[in-house]
DNA sequence: TTGAAAGCGTTACCAG
DNA sequence: CTGGTAACGCTTTCAA
C-alpha cells in the first residue's frame, strides 16, 4: 500500500519541492543536463534517492515522442494452442530479435496475433516486424495506416499499395526457390518418389511452399504426395511419417516442410524397418542443431531466423533513425546437404548452389 | 516522408478542426464515451477514416496511468550470444507467457538482463516477471524500487527485504527437492556411480541443483560427479558426455541438468557402445516432447514452464489489477519415470511421489 | 449536446 | 546558474 500505491508514488514534482528547487533543476541534475553546480546535483540527487523518485517512464516517452520498443508478430505462432512444429524457428528468431534490437537500444514486445479489432494499436511502438504474415495482412494494414514503419514479407506489403512505399521494408525468401533446389537436389540423387509433410497453414511459408512442390511435380506430370499434420504436436507428425511408410508404394524421399525433432523422426524411420538414406532419403526443414550430430548426419533447410531477425531489427532501425538503407533485403534459404539425402554410390551432389529452375 | 513522417502524423486536433467540432466530441465519438447524436459520431468516424488518424498510443497511456505491458527477464537467456542449452524452456515460457498475458489483455516485453544501469526502467511497465533471478537481483531489486509489481523466485525477493512485501509475488519450485526426488530414483533403480551434467550459471536453478546433488552424494559418503559444460552448444554437451562414458570408472548413471536433445543424447550413448537403460541409466532435464518418443523412451524433470507462465501472470494480474490473491505459489517438478530409469529387472519403479528426503 | 480547460509527468526553451 | 512556462497528445470533468 504505500510505496507501490499509485498516488503516493513520488514524482519529479515532489522531488522538487523537498529539494527546494526547481523541477528544471531535478531534472537536469538526475539527467546529467544543463549546467549545473555540482553541489546542487548532488544534493538534488540525495533528496531523489531518499524519497525513492522514479522517472515515469510513460512520461517521458510522450516528451521523446518514441519509445524505442519494437513489435515482434509471428502470425501463426502465438495464437494457436500449443504448437511445438516451428517452435525453434521462432524461439531462435524471438531471441534474436530481442539480442539485436537491444544491442540498438530497442526493446521488443510479442504481439498478439488476433484479439479485438486493432488492439495492437494501443501498444506504444516504433517499428514493428511482421514475420510470415498472412494474404493481405490486416495487421500489416493497420500499422502502415498508423505510421508505425513496418518490416515484413514483400508479398504483404504490396498488397497495401503506396502507403508500403514509404514506411515499409521487406526481407524475403525465395520460398519457392528454397523447395525446388531440395527436390531437385534429391531428384538427382534418384529420388523418383518424393513426398512431402505440410501443414495446413495461411501463412506465406506454408502457401508457397506448398504451392513450389505442386508446380515441380506438374511439370514433370508426377503425382505430389503431401501429407497435411492433422494437427501440432510430435506424435502427429511422426504418425503421418508412419503413415507414409506404409503406403503400398512407398515413398522413396521424405522432405518434411514442418518442424520434426530430426533425431526422433530417423528413429522413427529406423525402427520402422527403414534405412537412410540406404531405402529413403531425407531433408528436413528444421533449425535443430541436433540434425547435423546424428547418425548418418539429416540434410536441412533453414530459413535462417537468426540472420532474418538481424536484417529485419537493421532495416527497421534504420528507418526509425531517418538513414535511407536499402527497401530490403532477399536472402537465400540455407540448404546443408548431408549424408541422409546423398548418392548411393557417395558420388558428391550437385553443387549446393545450383541455379534454380525457372517458375 | 508522407503519412509516416512525425510532423504530419494527424493528431486528435487536426480530426477535432476538420470535423469542424471539438476535441472532446472527436474523443467520445471514436471511444464509444459520452452521449453524442448518432450523426455526429458517424461523421467524426468518418473524418477520422479519411484522414487516417491513429490515436497516440503513449499519449493513452500517460493519461491511463498503466500501460497493460508486462516485463520477462530470464536472467541467463538474452544476453548470452546463442544459448542452445535451456532453449526450449524459455522459449515455452516466453511463449506461454505471452499467450496468458493477451489473455488477460497484457502485451510482454523481453528485457534486456543487462546493459546501461537501470535501462530496463526506462520502460513502461505494468509488472515484471523475472524468472530465475541472480543472487540479490539488482533487476529485482530496482523495479520494487520503482513500485513496479515483480513475481520471481521467493529467494530474490526475500534478499531485497520490506518492500518485497507490498510489491513481490513469487513462484517457486523446490528445485532441491526435484534433483534429490531423482537422485534417490536412480538410487533406487541400483545406480551407485550417479554422474551429472551442469552448466555454470549464477542463477537460482543452477545453484541449487548442483547444491542438492553435492550435498546428496556427501550424506552418502559418495564422490560427486559433475561435468559442467565447457561453453553452449550441443557438441560440447556430448563431448562432455563422452568423457564421462570413456572414464577409466564409468558411472551407472547420468543426470542431465542442462537441456539436450534426448534422442541425439541417447544415439550418440549408443554409438559409444552403451545401453540404456542396461548399462546406463538416463534421466534427461528437458522441455522436448521427443523424450517420450524415444526408444526406450527417456526419464525426464520438467520445471513446468507453461504451468509457471500460467502461475506468474496471473499473480502478476492479480496484483495489478488490485485483487489480493495469493502472495505467492510453490509449484512441483515433473519427474516423469520412463524406461531409460526403469529397474533391470522391471520391477515398478517406486511411486513418483515419493517423500523427499528431508534437507 | 458541445466545448473549454485542467490535468497525466516529463523535458526544453528562455527569461531572469 | 536557476526557475517559470510551454509543449507532448490524449481523456475527463465541468460549465455553458
Amino acid at each position: 500500500m504505500s510505496q507501490s500505491d499509485r498516488s503516493v508514488r513520488v514524482r519529479l514534482v515532489d522531488v522538487a519541492r523537498v529539494a527546494g528547487v526547481s523541477k528544471t533543476t531535478v531534472s537536469d541534475a538526475l539527467n546529467g543536463t544543463g549546467r549545473l553546480p555540482a553541489s546542487t546535483r548532488e544534493h538534488v540527487r540525495q533528496v531523489a534517492r531518499t524519497l525513492g523518485y522514479r522517472p515515469n517512464a510513460t512520461a517521458r516517452l510522450l516528451r521523446s515522442g518514441h519509445t524505442r520498443l519494437l513489435g515482434l508478430a509471428a502470425r501463426e505462432y502465438v495464437e494457436t494452442p500449443w504448437v511445438y512444429a516451428d517452435l525453434a524457428y521462432f524461439s531462435q528468431l524471438a531471441i534474436a530479435t530481442t539480442r539485436v534490437a537491444l544491442s540498438h537500444g530497442y526493446g521488443v514486445v510479442l504481439l498478439p496475433t488476433s484479439g479485438p479489432e486493432d488492439c495492437w494499436l494501443d501498444i506504444p511502438l516504433d517499428g514493428v516486424f511482421v514475420v510470415d504474415p498472412v494474404e493481405a495482412d490486416p495487421m500489416v494494414g493497420d500499422f502502415l495506416a498508423a505510421g508505425v514503419p513496418v518490416v515484413s514479407d514483400r508479398r504483404a506489403l504490396a498488397e497495401i499499395g503506396s502507403a508500403a512505399r514509404e514506411t515499409g521494408r521487406w526481407v524475403d525468401f525465395d520460398y519457392g526457390g528454397a523447395v525446388r533446389q531440395v527436390l531437385d537436389h534429391l531428384e538427382d540423387a534418384g529420388a523418383e518418389r518424393i513426398a512431402v509433410v505440410a501443414a495446413e497453414a495461411t501463412a506465406c511459408f506454408h502457401q508457397q511452399s506448398v504451392g513450389a512442390y505442386q508446380d515441380w511435380c506438374a511439370e514433370r506430370g508426377r503425382e505430389p504426395r503431401i501429407v497435411y499434420m492433422p494437427g501440432p504436436g510430435v506424435q502427429h507428425t511422426l504418425d503421418a511419417v508412419k503413415d507414409l511408410l506404409a503406403a503400398p508404394v512407398p515413398p522413396d524421399a521424405i522432405f518434411t516442410l514442418v518442424e520434426v525433432s530430426p533425431p526422433l523422426l530417423l528413429d522413427t524411420i529406423r525402427r520402422f524397418g527403414r534405412s537412410v538414406p540406404g531405402d529413403l532419403l531425407l531433408v528436413c526443414t528444421t533449425e535443430d542443431p541436433a540434425a547435423s550430430y546424428t547418425d548418418p548426419p539429416i540434410s536441412t533447410l533453414s530459413f535462417l531466423p537468426v540472420e532474418t531477425a538481424q536484417v529485419a531489427v537493421e532495416l527497421l532501425v534504420d528507418r526509425l533513425e531517418g538513414r535511407e538503407g536499402d527497401p530490403g533485403r532477399l536472402l537465400s534459404a540455407d540448404f546443408q546437404i548431408r549424408a541422409s539425402s546423398a548418392f548411393p554410390d557417395q558420388r558428391p551432389p550437385r553443387p549446393a548452389v545450383s541455379p534454380l529452375t525457372p517458375g
